[in-house]
DNA sequence: TATATTATGTAGCCTTGGCTACATTTTGAC
DNA sequence: GTCAAAATGTAGCCAAGGCTACATAATATA
């Protein structure tokens, strides 16, 4: 059986994976946002919505958490824009998303599981895997 | 850049990281009240919680939709037990978890650090790439 | 046994992140 | 330039999952 780890342990891990938790979703945005902005030149809370499997509603809404995050600004019918702030994590998301993608790839793990097992697993990578996971690739080569 | 999936891929993609997402929890409770009634013999609402690190009331709460999820049984005062479906659950994120931090390890990830992350990323892994996993382990004997 | 401590349970509040329904603004087609 | 369609925004609802504060039950100790 799992063994249990010390309490103090055990309560910090999964206190850790709460406030990954509620981060994803800000690091999903983002992502989403900066890549709408290259591929579209403009991010609009509808494609936004659709993209996400969400109503235009709940994608309004969360644009607005991001702006009261400072990761994001939007005036009203003008579209999304990301801050230096929010630049820097879409960014830092996006290679920690390859990153993950190109470790489960290697594993042989198929294209699309892979795609779309990252989306979920990359928000709980910490550095210290991240690094051990570039290793690996590295190694691999 | 990211180059952007299909939209129809890509919501399926976040809805199933949604679902996942609203899975964990009860998932985590499960595995915990598994190895408590382990290893003490019983699982009592105050180490369930003093082990995940939140209030003996959030515990509690939580216990109830275990319980209204068929998962669990619990009188008051006489602490939490499973159903049968409890201690499925419980047994299949047991091995799942197990699976995971292996090939963290394997992949040269510190112990502690495999056990933290774990913990946020079984939850987000497919079967197709539990059995990727699986699949190189085996092939690394 | 009486009492203090600990465990359990309840109530009520908050934020997040979903939704629908409705109002308003912009945009595009005539 | 008008008007219909599409996009955007607002309001209000819900459940999940946190919390504190308070009440009650069980247990351990003097």
């Amino acid at each position: 059986m799992g063994k249990l780890p010390a309490e103090g342990t055990q309560a910090r891990r999964f206190g850790k994976m709460r406030s990954a938790q509620s981060t994803a979703l800000l690091e999903d945005y983002a992502e989403l946002i900066a890549d709408l902005l290259a591929s579209e030149g403009e991010a609009r809370p509808t494609d936004i919505a659709r993209r996400l499997g969400v109503s235009h509603a709940t994608a309004i809404k969360s644009i607005s958490r991001l702006k009261r995050a400072g990761l994001a600004t939007a005036r009203p019918y003008r579209g999304v824009f990301l801050t230096e702030k929010g630049h820097a994590l879409a960014e830092r998301v996006r290679v920690r998303h390859r990153l993950v993608v190109d470790l489960l790839r290697a594993l042989g793990v198929p294209s699309e599981a892979a795609e779309a097992d990252a989306e979920g697993i990359e928000h709980y990578v910490s550095e210290t895997t991240l690094k051990a996971f570039a290793q690996f690739l590295k190694s691999r080569e």
